[in-house]
DNA sequence: TTAACATATGAACAGTTGTTCAATTATTGT
DNA sequence: ACAATAATTGAACAACTGTTCATATGTTAA
């Protein structure tokens, strides 16, 4: 029997078939890793409630800053996370930089969890 | 000029409306955090290869320590922490707990999560 | 009941994260 | 050049997170 070794629960014939489906379709580490980093710049509700106000519109650092109650440190501490991660682009003019989501991946993904939340 | 304590760069006239639509339009606080906490579910890489194998077929507790290579206490934690943010749900069946996902905005959100990746 | 297996859980630890504060850079108007 | 405003950045710190280890619970078969 291969990869016995692998097999637990003692159930080996049933399992063998689903982890062999596992193994062949999960993609390589170095992309799960890299979607649980975009995930993780949700998992914050600062940068979801910035996520949120750039849903909606276009806004400078401080807009943001005021929208949110907060200092515009902390907030441009986090729009460098989003930036990295491609989620806002940005676009200065004059004194202020305009910050805006950068796809629409973004607001899909906002939206989906909003009615995994709502149902539950 | 009502709400002027509020703004920033100078320009009250261009960010005061985009500030008001925010405000209106914005989520209880409640909810932003709630909606952060079920984001920052997907946002780690342990759980992320459980919410992929378990899109692919319902799977105890040990298949998954065998398919991600980790103890069954590592993933017993994760699943809890799945199953209370109502990703995923269980059922038992004689010694093993088998695990699947809990509804469908699961997979859109990771395969939307997906698309973002291959795209940048 | 006992032994064996599957799962769950609590405590502890290292590693990570988000905010604050102070300092710096960038831009504009005087 | 200078001051004022907007934004960025680095260091520091408390708070949080994920894994390990030891232990406990639940289930089945002997």
């Amino acid at each position: 029997m291969k990869n016995k070794e692998k097999m637990c629960c003692d159930e080996v014939f049933i399992h063998e078939d689903s982890l062999a489906l596992i193994e062949k379709e999960m993609p390589c580490d170095e992309k799960l890793i890299d979607l649980a980093e975009f995930f993780r710049l949700f998992g914050d509700s600062t940068r979801i409630k910035i996520i949120f106000a750039l849903s909606k519109s276009e806004l400078c650092v401080c807009d943001l800053a005021a929208a949110l109650g907060m200092s515009s440190s902390a907030i441009s501490h986090q729009l460098r996370l989003l930036k990295a991660g491609k989620l806002v682009k940005n676009r200065r003019e004059g004194k202020s930089v305009f910050y805006s989501l950068a796809d629409e991946h973004v607001k899909t993904i906002v939206n989906q969890g909003m009615e995994h939340i709502a149902e539950n």
